[in-house]
DNA sequence: TTGAAAGCGCTAACAG
DNA sequence: CTGTTAGCGCTTTCAA
């Protein structure tokens, strides 16, 4: 299709090559190429010939060093196995795809050492913008960031300082809004279940809102179950088992997402337990898994591929460093109800 | 922590600042920070000292180009929005970093158009290697790839023509093993739910696959719905609704993978329909959520890291072309069972 | 409209 | 062990 007969690795092809073919200066082919500066149409035709016929692929790396001025946005997520972290990654594809540049990926494991490097790596490639995941970082990042002279954006998060760009909303508002919410429906016995809070700092900061309004309505959390290592529905499940022999009179229990809420409801179909009446349950980020249960779960809904949008877009504009809050919409689900005491 | 006190982007910092400060050669400042050569260790120092002095960040465009030899590895996937992939990614993952070689991520949207348009752009980028989804490509595609002399992967299916390396499982062996075990279960009134199987070609194999056994075992699908553009509990769901609407027979339903049936089971228990005595319920993948379920459901499980990985090693392995089969475990759950006739 | 020549910042010989 | 010298393949002046 594309190559002479012999085809196979040899000599790379260059773009002096194509101007050898095509009769012309290699000047000439490489404002062909990018369609930039002027040549004529027959100069054109010559050169598109040239290159389909030699199967010709365009060296960025080289036109890059050139002209300074890179394709590659640098993203930072700290897990894949989370799908808040896959849809933020949607979110920013349609935008990059239309600035022409392609993402390079790092994934953290929720390790600052590791996004360290990470960054530093990214940052070899002199990419065009730099998209992390939240506010929390090594001072060694910020100041290679902040040294780059690239835009940066840091999603999902707004409870904190940024380096440039921010895009998100509070999760700390989110923790209050969802202890207001239970704590209105009447529950007084309150349980949470979560995953490992040292290392997931979006996360603590919903625990620690939501503990902070419980307090200011005079509750105490009754319970709490928090060894999983990483957020899972398995986890969710077990860590509820787990609650309930500990703590038999709980009324709700918060989850640090709706991937532990459906695993404790999915404990609830299989013990027995009746959700809403005896147990109500809680999650968080609004994922489609929960809004197609038999039961609705009551959950936050956040605007995960609008965030990575709004980031892309950001990185992408000129102007002062901002905070972008998306917000976050309390969705009153069928799996909290409220009480009549 | 890492620059002078007037910080910020002015002329980029490049390896002859670093040998000035040192006070020695460029090269001698690239093989120090190569770790590849000799020097003295006093000179090592003066240079470390120098680099963070300044704040140096190494430009891998132009050590790429001079070398020519990138870290990049180009990986295409045909979605995000399924978790398979991520998982695939995140298999990659350990070992690209092994290797010191960073993923630059496409997404094709189960598009070969679009696949082939970031193919040519990510292998302008002179990658180390190449990994893919699927056997399915376009003709320039699989031409730019064999031309571009990088070794190549295609993972999640082996039936097919490979380019290089295949690592993956018989999607079609799936879809018998599938059909198999329904049967031999007894059931004789088979329904399918399935998303869009014109452009998820393993999804498709695996469908023509178990109708082909059903065939051969002289059963032949009662009813099938097949409208959601793209698996998803919420599509499994309703899907569901919608067959048993307008088959009521039904003995045992076969979704396209995990995501969908448990949106079927969603469907049955909020809809009051025993499973399995009533209707079983069989999907594909075996996702950690469908083994939560109350009912842990009957599916076939696929090495996805195992799978990433392998294919990862195998892109930086030398030798001839080869196809790793790393099969699959159809694992049988509690949402069929043996009926006796 | 086109070509020639000078880099982009680094690595890879090759001397010393 | 270290410095000097050519490029890597492209883009970009600047003339023609």
């Amino acid at each position: 299709m594309s190559a002479h007969s012999n085809d196979g690795p040899q000599r790379p092809l260059t773009l002096a090559d194509v101007a050898k073919l095509a009769r012309v200066g290699e000047s000439t082919v490489s404002r062909v190429l990018r369609g930039h500066g002027s040549f004529s149409q027959r100069t054109r035709e010559r050169v598109i010939s040239a290159v389909e016929q030699l199967g010709y692929v365009h060296n960025r790396l080289a036109g890059t060093l050139a002209s300074s001025g890179s394709n590659l946005v640098g993203v930072v997520i700290p897990s894949l196995a989370n799908i808040v972290f896959p849809d933020v990654l949607r979110g920013l594809g349609p935008v990059l795809d239309a600035e022409g540049c392609q993402p390079v990926i790092g994934v953290t494991d929720y390790d600052l050492a590791r996004e360290e490097e990470l960054v530093r790596s990214l940052l070899a490639w002199r990419p065009r913008a730099m998209i992390l995941s939240g506010l929390e970082h090594s001072e060694a990042t910020r100041a290679m960031l902040k040294a780059s002279g690239v835009r940066v954006a840091e999603l999902l998060d707004i409870d904190g300082e940024g380096i440039d760009i921010v895009v998100g909303f509070s999760n700390r508002a989110v923790g209050e809004a969802s202890a207001r919410h239970l704590i209105a429906c009447g529950y007084r016995s309150i349980g949470y279940v979560g995953h490992d809070l040292t290392r997931d700092h979006r996360a603590r900061k919903r625990y620690e809102g939501f503990c902070a309004t419980l307090k200011s309505a005079g509750v105490t959390l009754a319970a709490e179950e928090r060894s999983a290592p990483a957020s899972s529905v398995e986890a969710g499940r077990e860590s509820l088992a787990r609650l309930l022999s500990r703590t038999r009179t709980l009324e709700v229990v918060y989850f640090s997402n709706d991937d532990m809420a459906i695993g404790g409801y999915f404990h609830a179909l299989a013990g027995g337990i009746a959700v809403p009446d005896q147990l109500g349950l809680m999650g968080y980020n609004g994922l489609e898994l929960g809004q197609a249960a038999p039961l609705p779960l009551t959950t936050v809904r956040t605007p995960r591929l609008l965030i990575g949008e709004s980031g892309a877009r950001a990185v992408f504009s000129i102007g002062t460093p901002q905070v972008i809050d998306t917000g976050f919409e309390l969705v009153p689900g069928a799996t909290t109800r409220r009480r009549t005491a």
